[in-house]
Formats: structure tokens, C-alpha cells, sequence
DNA sequence: AAGTCAGTTCAAAACAAACTGAACAAAGTT
DNA sequence: AACTTTGTTCAGTTTGTTTTGAACTGACTT
């Protein structure tokens, strides 16, 4: 219980909601698969938090559904590798955060470019400069990307 | 603006205030160094969170006091090296985390060795053994720190 | 010494996100 | 067909954080 809370806090750290983190700490030390309803009763929460809760777990990769034949329930075990754990959150929330920052970023340089007259000629240049740099920026990062990919995996 | 904006969702991404995000926006975009009024006329923020604001954007590094002679108010620009930012969030946020994680996990393993003898022999041993990779990642995690610093600077 | 100006602090308000209860849907049992 | 059991959805409440107004400090000006 004491590594649950931890589990908690650490997720609302990367900025998670901590039941998450509490979910996923739960099924990360136990042996067996773990049903929904041990979730609610183990940890305090409400059916819909736990329902929500593995969803979210689920979309990230971080615990998966087990069927035991002959049962309705779902159960859900933990992924306990962490290096697996690391690729899939690099995968599924680094990736996609850095796809909308680019284009966001390129939409603000349109419209720069489109208030090029109104913004005296000097502070044009610089703010072109740093945007650039920012781009410029992404797209090593870019570059490196499959590095740590290989990295992590 | 529409570039401070995305600062501020940026930001908030992160886990940070959406008002640290924007101001270091305005810092990143401004050729000269800006006051704090002017960042309150500007961003359309209160004294008192521009105040809060640059306190923690300075001691988390990412911008600078700049004096300027003969004048009673506080300036700030912005570190627009994104290495040096990178750097510094890695310093000042990922390290103190991390250390703060481990320091954690050795209370819960302490914990699980003196509750040893309430708990089924068979679980204990997973549960020590799953605390004790994450244990192992952890130094492993550490021996990479060196390496990931060099990249970083 | 009174008056302004810059900046900080703090209690309260405003806000956003998480969590919950209740209603619902689907599937299985009686 | 009615009733359980399991899980989802959603509106409303709760919780916690960010933001703010107002009071305060210190420092410079007259």
C-alpha cells in the first residue's frame, strides 16, 4: 500500500491523476491478474475511476486485459518491464505531443509571415530568427529520435 | 501572441502553469529585455502572478534578471538555447526527482522486509523481487545519467 | 516626513481536473 | 421474461491548483 501511494504521487509527478498511478502500482506487485472490482475494493475508488483509469492504462500500454475463460470480469495485469513501459510512453504521448508541437509552430510562422507588414522591420527579423531556431531545433530532435528508439528498446 | 498562447498549453502539458509558459513565450520572443509591468499589460496577467512567475522561471533557469543602470525596476530576458534549457530542466527537475523516487523506494522495501512474516511466502517473494528490478533499473538508469548530460551539453 | 514606485506575500476567489453516483447497456442466469 | 452481474458514460460534486486583489515592505523622491 505504502509502494501504491508512491505509484500515485509518481504519476501525478508526470502528471497523471494519481489513481493511475495507484492502479498500475497495485497490479505491478501482484502475482495474479486483478479484476475490476478488487481494484475498487483494494484502493477506494469508485467503479467509474477504475474504469477509466485501466482505459487509460490500457490506451498507454502499461497493463493489459486477461480473459479467463468461463468468467465475465476482466482482469488486468501489470507490464512489469520497465524498458517496455518507457518505449510505449515514448511512443504513444512523446511522439504525438511532438507532432502537434510542430504543427502548431508552423502555423504561428504563417502567420508571421502574414503580419510582416504591421510589425516593424527589426523585430521581424527576430522573431523569424528565433522561430526558425525552434524549428530548426525540432527537426534534430527529430533526427535522434530513432536513436532513442533503438536505445530504448 | 498566438505564439504565447501555445507556450501556455505547452506548458501546461508539462505540468506547469499555464502563465509561466506564457511569459517565458513573451521572454523567447522579445529582442529586448522586458519589465514586469510590461509583462502585466501585456499578457494581461496580475502582479502578483508575473511575480511568482519569473521567481520560478528564474530558479528554474530558464530566464535572467538584467540590470539595467539608473533604474529601480527588474528586467528579464530568456535563455533561448534550447540545449541549455534541456539542460537545465534535467538538472533542476528530472535529478531531484529522480533522487526523490529512490529515496522513496528504499522506505517501501524496508517496509516490505519488516512485514515479512505477515505475508504469504509465495507473494513476498514477488513482491521483493519486482521492488528489487525496479531497484536494478534505477542504477542502471543512473549509470546512463553521465552519458545523457554529455549528449544534453 | 509624506508620497510614490516596484516588488512580494497571503488569504480568498476562480478555475480546471479528477472522482463519483446514478442511470444505462450488454450479456448471462434463473 | 425478469433479474444479476459487469462495465461504461455522463452530469454534478469535490478537490486541489492557479490566479488575483489587497495589504505590506523597502527604497527612492520631493
Amino acid at each position: 500500500m505504502e509502494f501504491v501511494q508512491m505509484c500515485g504521487s509518481a504519476a501525478q509527478g508526470f502528471g497523471f491523476p494519481r489513481s493511475i498511478g495507484e492502479i498500475y502500482g497495485f497490479l505491478y506487485l501482484s502475482a495474479d491478474p486483478v479484476s475490476a472490482q478488487d481494484l475498487v475494493d483494494e484502493l477506494a475508488l469508485s467503479k467509474a475511476s477504475v474504469s477509466t483509469g485501466t482505459r487509460q492504462l490500457l490506451t498507454l500500454g502499461f497493463i493489459r486485459k486477461v480473459w479467463k475463460r468461463d468468467e465475465r470480469r476482466d482482469y488486468f495485469e501489470a507490464e512489469i518491464e520497465i524498458w517496455v513501459l518507457l518505449s510505449m510512453a515514448y511512443e504513444r504521448v512523446v511522439k504525438i505531443r511532438a507532432h502537434e508541437a510542430k504543427r502548431q509552430l508552423s502555423m504561428v510562422q504563417e502567420t508571421l509571415g502574414a503580419e510582416r507588414d504591421s510589425i516593424p522591420d527589426e523585430e521581424y527579423v527576430l522573431m523569424k530568427e528565433r522561430l526558425d531556431n525552434l524549428e530548426k531545433f525540432k527537426s534534430r530532435a527529430k533526427r535522434f529520435m530513432p536513436l532513442i528508439e533503438k536505445l530504448i528498446k
